[in-house]
DNA sequence: GATTTTAAGTCAGCCTTGTTGACTTTCCAA
DNA sequence: TTGGAAAGTCAACAAGGCTGACTTAAAATC
């Protein structure tokens, strides 16, 4: 109702409270279906969601710092520590001193961590590829160019950046 | 590389491994946006983001009984019940006895709790509309068209049920 | 009418993953 | 040599998941 004086002249049925609020519903369960198939394979070893995400990001840029690995994450040191003190202790996670400053660790994958790495991502991304194909590449386009927008300036910067290397 | 043999001819670069991870990232840093500014809200309050999706859904479905909100939430009823219990005795949420089945509470939001989900769900909307704007209408159909594709499809039904009444 | 099933709620205890705060160790750099 | 940054550690706590066992009330079924 009321759509007489819309700016420019187009259509903004698209940004109605209505339309939002499907939005928010829609990132909530995708969210829960972006999570639960390597949250099934988590559920049989002793790691969780944490570790994923920790791996994950290791093993997307190797030999990033504690610090960096920190802020990518949006956690405290203390939580992040705990997981990552059971990853090494696991052997799918080595910590290297700096060479050039020795007070950083720098992460890396050892090959059992890349092999979980790589079983949890492949799960994950099946799900993606099946979403994918079926909304097709325009809608890919759209998906991402509005998640980026939802992104905190920040956040955007980061994920920006990490694809910088490709 | 090998772009060779693609069937019917159509490009499906958007379907390397390298596009599904930048998705995977998307959701990860964009679902961090998605939840700050609830989130902000109600760390002044008791409240956590487990009252806040409680909040949601029971205004959006006024008189749901407590086992559809759990089936919506996919929690325990122990889980849900800490959370729901808080907000019936803060005069947040009612809960009513069943006309037709006396076993089954039926749930609704009390003045003040439609005041508090009216809070945070503005909050997230502003976000949202902002991101919607920049992307622009023809983004945020493809944005839906793939979060629907990424829910499970149980999910999807009741997600797509939820709208029929608009 | 008696029995079984269902919806809801409760109690106890556990786990993961987040938080603060205080403190130590290491080591670079001014 | 001293200050500060990076990392790690210990303790304590909270939110919000989970399981299991149990009660109550009411509906459904036999």
């Amino acid at each position: 109702m009321a759509d007489t004086g819309a700016p420019g002249g187009e259509t903004l049925l698209f940004l109605t409270d209505e339309q939002l609020r499907k939005g928010i519903e829609a990132m909530f369960f995708a969210y829960r279906g972006f999570t639960a198939d390597p949250d099934r394979i988590l559920d049989g070893l002793d790691y969780g969601r944490a570790h994923h995400r920790a791996i994950h990001f290791i093993n997307r840029q190797p030999g990033l710092t504690v610090n960096a690995l920190l802020n990518v994450l949006g956690v405290t040191k203390q939580s992040l520590n705990r997981v990552l003190r059971t990853l090494i202790e696991d052997g799918l996670v080595e910590s290297r001193v700096g060479r050039k400053d020795k007070r950083e660790r720098h992460l890396h994958l050892t090959e059992r961590g890349t092999a979980l790495e790589r079983e949890l991502s492949e799960a994950q991304r099946v799900r993606m590829r099946a979403a994918y194909r079926a909304a097709g590449p325009q809608a890919v386009a759209g998906f991402r160019q509005v998640l980026e927008a939802m992104m905190d300036p920040d956040l955007r910067r980061q994920y920006q950046m990490m694809g910088a290397g490709s």
